[in-house]
DNA sequence: ATTTGACCTCAACCTAAGTTGAGGTATCAG
DNA sequence: CTGATACCTCAACTTAGGTTGAGGTCAAAT
């Protein structure tokens, strides 16, 4: 149980990054995106709350299942503003998970048992092949870096 | 089955843009990456052998499965070098991306059923929490964007 | 009083997987 | 023979998720 000076307690950048386990740059980064917030003192050095610590397990943790830095804002910004949030509000946010990733497996598995096919046909042909020709979709994307794995949102690979 | 004139013909990029369903800047792209050879011919245009057209579904499907290009060049330059690839040269590329699904979707499984019980014990904390840690390793890669979806080579995010 | 270390901002750089555009050449149809 | 396409190269731009460094300030220990 923390003692009550540590629940009251702000934090300094370098000892929430030493905390979490992430770089005093990622944390400014992610401040800049919304996704944390902090006070400054009297010197303009950023203070944060113990909240924090726990959006950041929460990033890291939706990282970690491959959602971007979007959606884990987007998700973090229905958390209520006004009082801290609670143990249900997060297991809100977790849950929406669960299905992103439930959604995500079942794409992989019909993706595999597809090339298996592929295999067995020996096919891999662009009129013929369900596993060549998808791309079709996400080749409309536009420019720049494609997302490995389309999330929430995705336009439906195979169907 | 394709006119003896068919198989010996060369397509230009355009054509093959055209067949692959690629954009002539991508094909280019892959070119430079050393995914795809070309000839040229007497006024420096490209040429390209039909069984580019074959690489270039191989390459569309393994992306489509998550794949960076890097692992994909790695994969097509274990095909034969002096022999025209067959059958059982693809399928040997293909068995080895069956690996890397299976692993990945074990990954994913893994996370899910982690996520359930850190909802069930809304813990989501830096020390206690299987989810939230094993962050630590993918921190240390260096500079610039990470992969959403380590591949073959991931160190392990759970174990 | 000074030095060390932590902090501040801002701009530039990194990878991936391409796209876009400028400036110049090739090829083909009429 | 002359346009209209198609092609060539090369450089710069894109997104995501940050890192690195320059130049300057703040806080605490000596």
């Amino acid at each position: 149980m923390p003692s009550r000076e540590e629940l009251f307690r702000e934090w300094s950048v370098g000892q929430l990054a030493e905390r979490s386990g992430l770089s005093v740059s990622a944390l400014h980064f992610y401040e800049r995106k919304g996704l944390i917030s902090s006070t400054r003192n009297e010197g303009n050095q950023r203070r944060f709350s113990r909240e924090m610590l726990r959006r950041l397990a929460f990033i890291r943790a939706s990282q970690s299942l491959g959602i971007p830095l979007t959606e884990i804002g987007e998700a973090l910004s229905t958390l209520p503003q006004q009082r801290t949030p609670n143990e249900a509000d997060w297991a809100v946010l977790a849950e929406g998970w669960r299905e992103v990733l439930d959604a995500r497996m079942g794409l992989l598995e019909r993706l595999r048992d597809d090339l298996t096919s592929c295999i067995g046909c020996g096919c891999l042909s662009f009129e013929r092949c369900k596993i060549v020709n998808p791309a079709d979709r996400l080749s409309v994307e536009g420019p720049g870096a494609r997302r490995l794995m389309p999330g929430t949102t995705h336009q439906g690979l195979i169907d």
